[in-house]
DNA sequence: GCCGTTTTCGGCCCGACTGTTTTCAGTCG
């Protein structure tokens, strides 16, 4: 890194990672480790600059930013560097962090093969591995060495964890738990951990059930066909593999403290901590089991009590993310009311057999007025996708006498909106010229073709056609699609700053392998003041209940219904 | 290293499970 320009929060964040991670695998007090971790996630999360703040002085009023943690921010923002993490560096091979990131090594067995084999990186473990000396170190025997050994032939250098799409995980975490939910003794099932909390992609499923009888109950999961093999058990809890290769973890609990345990089981672990820590400062400690105070121990059957107990409105699981929920579910100012699917207004976004969908305009029309909708905007593509059969001029205009017909037919007020997802073009320029733009009723425009160029050229073309006065919004703007491709790395606080500027409004696309915008580059655009589109882009009457996974990252990125356009009835207030 | 219903020092979240062990460390969530 250079000194001519300031490191960005997320350059400086992964700098105190990698101290933490080093200074653990070193044996430094692990709260001392905690702080820099603790630092760095307050940074990746914060919007403003850190390095501005911390040359002003300010970053110290950031939570979790200490007077020592600001001075390094000033010296790597002037040297490039932090004499701290070099030294460090010197000291622990780096390589290590990667080794105590396997399953099942962590930074202690790590560091005892370091000690006792020498080995310092991925390379010479895979090399330990071979000569079959794992054994040799106290505390390794043959199943984990046989674990580690697994591990390091699964590993890639490139693969992040395996993650998969909400569109996949929900379905199975639904089937798993209708299987529960056949058990008599299972009074109650639920989804939990970061599916409840609307993420869009999972590592796992977490469900929690309030059972008196936990044995019979996880003895009749384990003999689902769902289950391909148990991974871990206990009385009151089981891991097991699905036959999709998915990992997914039952709790267990009485109804009585069923509120402590799903509490618990929604998370973030960081919010947990938070909320434990605040437990303990008012004279209790506080688990999933329930908790133990001045009047004894007790629980709770719902989470509201849960929260009560510690003076805190119970804030929705989307936003359970240790930013700053806890302070704010102290305060007089209830958490605002997250944006549901029966705040929709109607539907923008959705093609039809003009181009590439799969039903007629007006079957399409009539799925949308049975799920209630006011009005739907059906936005078939334009003429450069030919793919697609995107539209030419002369065949938007067919579709408008088409729309208009239906539109004299409506008694109710329902109206259908001409839309066009149009292309971006590779220049950034739009697929139709302006007197044909004047006379849609909504022109959203994406780039469809071009993602992999990069996320400086895709940037510059959503920029240029921001600034275009036909466009309304822009849709799908890093234009993911799983697991095809990943979207492209688009600087999204300059759009989202372009956006706001020319009362652009930002897309989240419902689509399952879209799912873009993502949660945290939405919730981005909210705080630079960018109204959003939530759509489902579908492609037949079924696909508009893929809005659903819209509004889950809109809920998750903090929108109410104010911040989501089609919330509001047409015509929608305009720039 | 951070921070305050313990307030400028002395604390810092809690529990389950596994594999290695004869009582517990390490990992994970």
């Amino acid at each position: 890194m250079t000194a001519d320009r300031d490191p960005s929060n997320r350059e400086i964040a992964d700098a105190f990672t990698l101290l933490g991670d080093l200074l653990t695998i070193e044996g430094a007090e692990r709260h001392r480790v905690r702080a820099y971790h603790r630092g760095a996630e307050r940074i990746r999360d914060t919007r403003e600059s850190v390095a501005a703040l911390a040359r002003a002085g300010r970053a110290t009023g950031l939570p979790d930013i200490g007077k020592t943690l600001q001075s390094k921010i000033v010296e790597l923002a002037d040297t490039g560097t932090i004499a701290a993490l070099e030294r460090v560096k010197e000291r622990v091979p780096a390589g290590l962090v990667e080794l105590a990131r396997l399953p099942g090594v962590g930074p202690g067995r790590a560091v005892a093969m370091w000690r006792e084999l020498g080995v310092t990186d991925m390379e010479s473990l895979r090399a330990a591995v071979g000569e079959g000396r794992l054994t040799d170190v106290p505390g390794i025997g043959p199943k984990l060495a046989a674990g580690i050994a697994a591990a390091v032939a699964a590993h890639r250098d490139d693969a992040p964890a395996p993650r998969v799409g909400a569109g996949v995980a929900l379905p199975l975490a639904e089937e798993f738990a209708a299987v529960l939910r056949e058990h008599p003794a299972a009074a109650r099932v639920e989804v939990a951990g970061s599916l409840r909390r609307g993420r869009e992609d999972a590592h796992d499923i977490d469900l929690v059930v309030a059972t008196d009888d936990p044995a019979a109950v996880l003895a009749h999961l384990a003999a689902s066909p769902l289950v391909d093999e148990v991974a871990a058990a206990g009385p009151a809890k089981v891991a097991v593999i699905s036959n999709r290769g998915l990992r997914v973890e039952v709790t267990c609990g009485p109804p009585g403290r069923f509120g402590n345990l799903l509490q618990h089981a929604t998370g973030s672990a960081a919010h947990n901590t938070r909320l434990r820590e605040r437990a303990k400062r008012m004279g209790y400690s506080l688990s999933e089991h329930g908790w133990t105070g001045p009047d004894g121990e007790d629980g709770a059957p719902d989470e509201e009590a849960v929260y009560a107990l510690l003076g805190l409105r119970t804030p929705d699981p989307e936003i359970r993310e240790d930013r700053g929920e806890t302070e704010r579910g102290l305060g007089d100012a209830p958490f605002p009311e997250l944006v549901t699917g029966a705040d929709l207004a109607g539907q923008v976004h959705v093609h039809t057999t003009w181009s590439d969908g799969r039903e007629t305009l007006p079957h399409m029309v009539e799925a949308a007025r049975a799920l209630g909708y006011r009005y739907l905007g059906v936005s078939d593509h334009s003429q450069s996708l030919a793919l697609t059969r995107g539209l030419t001029p002369d065949r938007v205009r067919r579709q408008w006498d088409e729309i208009d017909a239906l539109n004299d037919g409506f008694g109710d007020g329902f109206r259908v909106l001409k839309c066009t997802e149009m292309d971006i073009l590779a220049d950034g320029g739009l697929d139709f010229e302006d007197d044909l733009l004047e006379g849609f009723d909504l022109v959203i425009a994406s780039v469809h073709q071009g993602v992999s160029a990069g996320g400086d050229a895709v940037t510059r073309r959503l920029l240029r056609a921001i600034e275009s006065p036909h466009v309304d919004v822009i849709g799908h703007p890093t234009g993911r699609k799983r697991p095809r491709r990943e979207g492209a790395s688009i600087d999204i606080d300059a759009v989202a700053e372009a956006a706001a500027r020319t009362g652009t409004i930002l897309e989240i696309n419902g689509q399952p392998p879209r799912q873009d915008l993502d949660s945290d580059m939405a919730r981005r655009a909210l705080e630079a003041g960018v109204r959003l589109l939530v759509s489902s882009d579908a492609h037949s009457p079924a696909e508009l209940g893929y809005v659903s996974y819209g509004i889950r990252i809109a809920r998750r990125a903090g929108a109410t219904a104010a911040d989501v356009a089609n919330c509001a009835p047409w015509p929608w207030r305009c720039r």
